[in-house]
DNA sequence: ATAGGTGCAAATGGTTTGCGAAAAC
DNA sequence: GTTTTCGCAAACCATTTGCACCTAT
């Protein structure tokens, strides 16, 4: 009974914001605040480290509004979602192709790359396939030199 | 005080595993079972699919066995993890490059492609940043042309 | 006053784990 | 007989949701 009235909610909420085609709405500080500290850091960030970070400068701000936000901004194109390893990632939108990433299997650290190369990947694939692409993850994994040499 | 048990168990067994090279164990019908079920999809199969199509065949299986099966494969080098989409998703080991997938948005179809310039992006970002790559994952999102023209 | 947003606490769902029994070596 | 694996149920943890309250229109 609650469930289907839960329901009910999102999906008209959703509806309504496809039909009026909603503009951005940082209406609420804590929107705000969590759209700034996404641009701010740049990189990918994951649902708790933007909280962690948000609740430095809010400590009221609860990890239901971060999660809601979230799929807010996808939504509205504002920021995407990657799965960097096991956990799912966000940062500020760019250009189609600008965020790869490159991960060290043993160290962990995170190279991000971009090449000439996955222009020409996309335009084949689609060419191919007949598909419009509009989104692309590439994630390569292996040993950085330091991980690669104490290996021996 | 349980909890530590059971880690502690666990740390020794991988410690064996590694240190053992132990080879690869189709001991038990279970994952003899699963393993023939991964080999004959091909395709990508997730935890709960691979789940369904072995419980066809030996109805008593536990999911529990299905997860801890897949990491076995997994460390052993045996199978393959993607994300696709929001699932972990798992196929039995090929060439590095050969499973990259191409996914609408729309309506949810899966294409597998495969393109001599992944080799040669491979290679560029191996010289260029000075990684030895042993994992990559393509994924491209778009709308294939059946979706791409219902849109209008 | 009404729609949309929030914090909190509870639910959800995929994955992992402890444990006692069974199977493999 | 010791080690490994299994099925079951419970635990875990990231994410989502119901609800009551709040806050801007």
């Amino acid at each position: 009974m609650t469930r289907i009235k839960g329901l009910l909610y999102h999906y008209v909420r959703m509806r309504i914001n496809r039909n009026h085609e909603t503009k951005i709405h940082p209406s609420t500080p804590q929107r705000k605040l969590l759209f700034d500290v996404i641009q701010e850091a740049g990189k990918h960030l994951d649902a708790k480290e933007l909280y962690r970070r948000a609740s430095e400068r809010d400590p009221s701000i609860s990890l239901a509004t971060v999660y809601r936000n979230l799929r807010l901004f996808k939504e509205q194109g504002l920021v995407d979602e990657r799965h960097l390893g096991q956990a799912r990632c966000y940062y500020a939108m760019k250009q189609l192709g600008e965020h790869q990433y490159l991960v060290c299997a043993a160290c962990g650290k995170v190279i991000e790359f971009e090449s000439p190369l996955i222009r020409k990947l996309i335009a084949e694939v689609q060419h191919k396939n007949n598909f419009f692409v509009t989104k692309i993850e590439l994630y390569l994994e292996g040993h950085c030199r330091k991980c690669k040499e104490e290996k021996k």
